[in-house]
DNA sequence: AAAAAAC
């Protein structure tokens, strides 16, 4: 194979070198040989590794792991020795019933109860006998609670002639749970100058503060809370299409700010317009359903998401922009108790955030109606919209009593919207104002991106050494193709002394969640992850993206990298490529090119090659089978433009890597059987 | 030869 050749030049050691990673202690690197982490120092591990924590890395730190760290203490005698502990799995740590399971305990809408506050101060609502009938403990949660209050007729007596457009009253303890977070604060001033594309007729005028329009009292509190500054680029410029009640198509980068960009002026919408019909929708409901546990909920606006995490983030997002208001956030999954998920439904649902899978049986339940949804939000709309979700939502937005487009206002939001699935997308839009904010499909200018090549075989010491040389505190999030594979990583990982953990769709519901609070607050700092963590997730101080095994198409690839340099931080990612990885060259090497950064000379090689022995290759293979006689492929951005038809594009200047790009280190790379293959090659299938 | 999404 070609990995022969390229070893001199190209081989760990050199590749690690120039890297140029901040804390840059890779060890193994110095000798001329290149000594796989795992099997250095096995001695010096009996010695200086007390309870083993850092496992024959005798450099002082195992990915920033301090033994000082608090999640030793979860540890029982019987892990010395075994590394940190995964709380999160049963079979480990011993340590589940701590955390998650109090949650649920306490039922995992608790947080919604404390939601539901915001109707508090209001001592005369919601004491139905149904609830004063509970012990006290129940009480103290519920009492205050408004819509869900069981009585119908004192129900609907409350919530004739609210205003909606007046916030409640404050409520501490909440406002402090909802914004005592981090970093919610955007800065996005440096991005001023970022290229925007609008299309459509009458597109109104972008705003450049949240004040230059009238959003209402509710809103702007919560943005203050929230310490929004000023809008990010996409929010500039959707939030005033959305209030002017447009349909919008709206590509933006990953990490900027797309989730406000429909939350605010869909709730600043609705706080304003009231509840309208929905409220006696909802009203004759509970009048013909006598009892409590029967009423049909009429969610005024509906989010859908491609996952269950994000599903989950975007709801909490929501709950800031509708506190102290008369909106009532729900969410909806599958994988968790649904019983609950209704439970909560009823007790009043205005915005609900829903994957699909879980919606659709709770609308054949008959728990959730469709028919005053006014406004309906497909985030990662590309997603939403490919072969694996499409016949879910036409199931919902077209076959059921949702109103037709036209009526209801649709919008998309994605960082990728391939054309070929925008033309999918009109189905679902009227007279749509498309926005594209940056270029379709791009990626941040803040992420360092960096292609390795590692072979197979050599991932994983590879891996190591990228992990020992991250900072402390620093989060590291892997990428892994395969469920098993993000196991099997992870149990690596684990026998060597890092604390990490994984997520996947094969993981329990449970364990998926407290995997990603595991790691967001830290405490595990490695994430093994499937595609499922790929897309929408804002996980702060992500610093470091690892692609272990690269995506088949470049659009993951973005969403991927897009976990990192969030909000105007800088973020790296780096991804293993080796001669598996063929189909992503040509779109890889645009990507990188788009975003200027370093492209190694063999890289560029390989997809001159590609190009040479496969010229219809693409993204088409994810179009071409499901969309029936349509061509899709048409607009395929990654058909045209030859190697040497990039303008303005130095294939020089690569530093070190000078002198191998060209003809001739090609030449090589196909006469060792590497282009060969690859024409062949159909990489899922056929 | 895959991931995700309901039970």
């Amino acid at each position: 194979m070609s990995h022969v050749a390229v070893e001199n030049v190209h081989g760990l050691d050199q590749q690690l070198a120039a890297l140029d990673l901040s804390s840059a202690d890779v060890q193994g690197v110095t000798g001329r040989r290149y000594i796989p982490p795992h099997l250095r120092n096995k001695e010096a591990a009996k010695n200086d590794a007390p309870g083993g924590w850092d496992n024959g890395r005798s450099n002082g730190f195992v990915n920033g792991y301090h033994d000082g760290r608090d999640n030793r203490m979860n540890g029982g005698s019987s892990f010395a020795g075994r590394g940190p502990i995964r709380s999160d799995r049963g079979g480990r740590g011993g340590f589940r019933g701590f955390g998650y399971d109090n949650k649920d305990a306490g039922g995992w809408n608790v947080p919604k109860d404390n939601a539901y506050n915001s109707f508090g101060g209001r001592s005369d609502r919601g004491k139905s006998s149904f609830f004063n009938d509970r012990g006290s403990s129940s009480r103290g949660r519920y009492e205050r609670g408004g819509f869900g209050g069981g009585g119908n007729s004192r129900w609907v007596e409350e919530c004739r002639d609210e205003d909606w457009s007046k916030p409640l009253p404050p409520n501490e303890r909440l406002e402090h749970e909802l914004f005592s977070g981090s970093n919610t604060g955007i800065n996005f001033e440096k991005y001023d100058d970022i290229p925007v594309e609008a299309t459509g007729h009458n597109g109104p005028q972008p705003i450049d503060s949240f004040h230059d329009l009238e959003m209402g009292e509710i809103i702007m509190g919560n943005i203050n809370l929230s310490r929004y500054t000023r809008p990010t680029p996409v929010q500039k410029h959707a939030i005033p299409i959305i209030k002017s009640k447009r349909d919008l198509m709206a590509c933006a980068q990953t990490g900027s700010g797309k989730t406000a960009a429909f939350l605010l002026p869909v709730l600043s919408q609705i706080y304003t317009d009231g509840p309208g019909e929905a409220l006696q929708a909802a009203k004759n409901s509970a009048q013909e359903n006598g009892k409590y546990g029967r009423r049909k909920q009429y969610p005024i606006s509906l989010v859908l998401a491609p996952t269950r995490e994000l599903a989950l983030q975007i709801y909490d997002e929501a709950r800031k922009f509708s506190y102290r208001s008369h909106v009532r956030p729900c969410v909806v999954y599958g994988g968790a108790d649904i019983g609950q998920q209704i439970r909560d439904l009823e007790r009043g649902c205005h915005l609900l955030v829903a994957t699909p899978g879980r919606l659709v049986d709770m609308m054949e339940r008959g728990k959730i109606g469709l028919d005053y949804c006014n406004y309906l939000v497909l985030d990662e709309a590309d997603r939403m919209l490919d072969m694996g979700f499409e016949p879910q939502i036409r199931r919902i937005v077209e076959q059921d009593t949702m109103p037709p487009k036209g009526l209801r206002q649709t919008m998309m939001f994605s960082a990728t919207f391939p054309k070929e699935i925008q033309i999918l997308a009109r189905d679902f839009l009227e007279d749509y104002i498309f926005l594209a904010v940056g270029r379709v499909g791009s990626t941040s200018e803040n992420i360092t991106q960096k292609v390795v090549w590692v072979e197979e075989n050599d991932k994983r010491s590879f891996l190591l050494d990228l992990l020992n040389a991250t900072g402390k505190d620093s989060l590291t999030l892997v990428f892994v193709e395969t469920k098993k594979g993000a196991d099997a990583l992870e149990d690596f990982l684990y026998r060597e002394g890092y604390a990490c953990t994984s997520i996947h769709g094969d993981r329990s519901q449970r364990d998926r969640e407290e995997a990603l609070h595991q790691f967001r607050s830290g405490r595990c700092p490695i994430l093994v992850a499937t595609a499922v963590a790929a897309r929408g997730l804002d996980i702060s101080n992500v610093k470091h993206v690892i692609n272990f095994d690269l995506p088949s198409d470049i659009e993951e690839y973005v969403h991927r990298i897009g976990r990192t340099g969030r909000v105007g931080n800088l973020g790296l990612a780096t991804s293993f490529f080796n001669d598996k990885n063929g189909n992503i060259t040509k779109d890889l090497l645009d990507i990188l090119v788009e975003a200027k950064q370093e492209v190694p000379s063999w890289l560029e090689s390989l997809a001159y090659e590609h190009q040479h022995k496969s010229s219809s290759r693409g993204r088409s293979k994810r179009f071409s089978g499901g969309f029936g006689a349509r061509d899709y492929r048409q607009n395929s951005s990654s058909g045209g433009g030859g190697f040497g038809g990039r303008g303005g594009r130095s294939t020089g200047g690569h530093g070190g890597n000078r002198g191998f790009g060209g003809g001739g280190f090609g030449n090589f790379y196909s006469s060792d059987g590497y282009g060969g293959n690859y024409s062949q090659v159909d990489w899922w299938g056929n």
